[in-house]
DNA sequence: ATTATCTATAGATCTATAGATAATGC
DNA sequence: ATTATCTATAGATCTATAGATAATGC
């Protein structure tokens, strides 16, 4: 039963949507077509009309998760200023729950070392959407201009690799802790004016 | 032509060492035990004589790995102090060289996030390794002994998220700022004394 | 006529096992 | 006799394609 234009640009969003949970619930190599395919309510065969390869998929998608990140943290700005737009990036990335729901979470701490790994085409995308949220987030810093590139890199390392080490511990007890301790690290950074 | 028992244990140490360069290099999914042993100039049948399964595998590389980088980070303490071996392994964590390579690099920045997706006893012996190297480097740090544990997840949740996020840049000049900063921040994290 | 999706499958993996081979070790 | 390794292969993937089907859109 053919889709109409229309239904098949909501199944290619639906397809993107899919991916960009499993990608960072599974990482690359285990969100397979098929899998995909199936949870997004299609079959496998019709993947391809979509995208060229798993790969373009996964640029595509890597670009739809750093869009949304961006979008998300852009129109808390709007409301209520870069500062606390970043103030309320860092408490949702250092809180329990990333830890756990690591589909609606930060692509870097799912599957960054991954896509480091991964064709020019992903690798160009995951560059250019962490180029971007780290532009983003850098506003909301206090200190001097020419300082928030380097500030804001430092900030976002931190809480990398925080969630990332907190998800390798297992122990809740040790997660929690690194989380609290990068917490108040992240605050104090994000204060900082020298 | 059957190998003697002393020949299978080289056999084994060399499988295990050419895992824990592979799994840092490719990840533990694109690590394939007939690549594996072709590394180690066997064939792929025999593999299942030394380990139960390929998570078995997995679980003993991730041990070895940790205590090869405990070994040489207590080395360096015995002859230099603590202090001075955790400044060299931040120096080494955020050189250029180790972004280039992993395979004798860092687990936790290699495949950490993948760790964390694998099978318990994947995790548990990434979770112990993880905590024997904090609890070793924490020795090196200028702040009271209460403080420690915490500095030394920040410290290296910050030195983890750099190398990925730096790994993950692809151009030279972000990567190189990326791990400028983190550097210069790890050397002021270390001396603090609050 | 075109095309979005489905069914079916090709071809290339990957983990794991079976049986043969040839040497070790009792 | 035991066993470390090799050859060969089973069985389960996974990506990608081919051809059929049934609607859309000109």
């Amino acid at each position: 039963m053919r889709a109409s234009r229309q239904v098949k640009a909501q199944h290619h969003t639906e397809i993107v949507a899919t991916a960009a949970e499993m990608l960072r619930r599974h990482g690359v190599d285990r969100t397979s077509v098929m899998d995909l395919m199936r949870a997004a309510g299609l079959t496998h065969g019709g993947f391809y009309r979509h995208f060229a390869s798993k790969d373009a998929l996964v640029a595509e998608s890597t670009r739809s998760i750093f869009r949304a990140l961006i979008a998300r943290f852009q129109a808390r700005a709007e409301q209520e200023g870069p500062k606390a737009a970043l103030a309320a990036y860092v408490d949702d990335y250092l809180a329990g729950r990333h830890l756990d729901a690591p589909q609606e979470g930060c692509p870097v701490a799912a599957y960054g070392a991954e896509a480091a790994r991964e064709s020019p085409a992903v690798r160009e995308a995951f560059a250019e959407g962490m180029d971007q949220m780290l532009s983003m987030a850098a506003e909301g810093l206090s200190c001097a201009k020419e300082q928030r590139r380097s500030r804001v890199a430092e900030l976002h390392a931190l809480m990398t690799g925080a969630v990332i080490m907190a998800r390798a511990a297992g122990d809740v007890k040790v997660s929690r802790d690194i989380l609290n301790s990068a917490r108040q690290r992240a605050r104090r950074m994000i204060e900082e004016r020298h």
